[in-house]
DNA sequence: TCGGTGACCACTG
DNA sequence: GCAGTGGCCACCG
């Protein structure tokens, strides 16, 4: 069957960014480990570019480890400064002061 | 079948 | 903090 991604991974996905607090944020690679692969935080930021077509998920509050926001995305600053998320600059949020912690 | 690319990360120096 | 290297997986030409 035509297979764009695998729908397990995809599951897995979105339901540990849905447990994401308001105010905090998560990298990649946190999700990657939580949903046991560590290696692959490639394939999480893959899912999260498609997920809108698999419902509202808070995917503004996913970073890469550094905390740059998505490239190419405007809206996501304006969602973050909407939740009080302190940022660093425009392409930056201020990880010490919100990661998620877990 | 391969090489390049991408909302990425860890390790080393 | 930065640069280099290697790893992971899916997609495209």
């Amino acid at each position: 069957m035509g297979r764009i991604l695998d729908e397990n991974l995809i599951y897995e996905v979105l339901s540990v960014v849905d447990e994401i607090p308001e105010g905090k944020v998560a990298t990649y690679g946190q999700i990657a480990r939580l949903i046991g692969r560590e290696k692959n935080a490639r394939l999480v930021g893959r899912v999260l570019s498609m997920a809108e077509f698999y419902g509202r998920y808070p995917c503004h509050r996913v970073v890469n480890h550094a905390g740059r926001l998505a490239p190419g995305w405007k809206e996501q600053r304006e969602l973050l400064e909407a939740e009080d998320i302190p940022m660093k600059n425009t392409m930056y949020v201020n990880l010490k002061m919100c990661l998620w912690d877990e």
